[in-house]
DNA sequence: CGCACGATGCGCT
DNA sequence: GCGCATCGTGCGA
């Protein structure tokens, strides 16, 4: 299926969706639809890679209790959790499980689906687009945050009512899903927490 | 307070 | 594969 056709028919996932088991939403978000209405545009990609990050889990930013960063974590489900790291990236998370609990996935990584140019734009201002590079625009947690502008003032919005929404065709599993280590993190390393469509091109590296 | 460092990305070797 | 940009956060003092 190409383009925008895949489209129709989405509805948003309802709030019960993310009070759900973390590693189970974190499975089942491959392949559901990552949207941004920013006003002007819908900027939409699609979900290929994920990593469920827990409580009493020492990767995860939740670990050593709520903080002024995490507090959004240790909401209920539902909810942009959206970090700033290495002093110029934003990195987008879904929150999950009940209130109390530091939960979260880390959306590592999309397709670009809809308005291919505008998240060209974002990523390469003034760069002349390059249609051979669009798996590539958005494969990794920092560059899809800029693809889509995503940045830390939607931290805390809702992800059911808010501008940054997670759709899906509800009742359809995904095909098949692809499980690893994390990357990137030292502790907690060995947890197999990472989900991700490996027939995508826009896995990250 | 001070400071080490991170759920990254990019460019160079 | 490696170094580095760049800065908010949070731990230890």
């Amino acid at each position: 299926m190409s383009a925008e056709n895949q489209l129709t028919g989405l509805t948003p996932f309802s709030q019960g969706f993310f009070l759900q088991d973390t590693v189970e939403v974190a499975r089942s978000l491959i392949g559901a639809y990552l949207v941004h209405s920013t006003g002007n545009d819908e900027l939409v990609g699609r979900i290929v890679e994920t990593e469920a990050y827990r409580e009493n889990d020492p990767a995860s930013h939740s670990y050593r209790g709520p903080t002024r960063r995490t507090l959004p974590m240790f909401s209920a489900g539902g909810i942009a959790y959206v970090y700033f790291i290495y002093g110029m990236y934003d990195c987008f998370n879904v929150v999950t499980e009940p209130k109390g609990t530091g939960c979260a996935v880390l959306v590592r990584a999309i397709e670009p689906i809809k308005n291919l140019e505008i998240m060209w734009n974002n990523r390469f201002p003034g760069t002349p687009f390059d249609p051979a590079m669009v798996p590539s625009i958005a494969d990794g947690p920092g560059k899809l945050c800029r693809a889509l502008g995503i940045t830390r003032k939607h931290n805390g919005t809702s992800l059911v009512h808010g501008p940054v929404r997670i759709l899906s065709r509800l009742g359809v599993r995904p095909s098949e899903v692809s499980v690893s280590r994390r990357i990137g993190v030292k502790k907690g390393a060995e947890l197999p927490w990472r989900f991700f469509d490996a027939t995508s091109e826009s896995v990250s590296r």
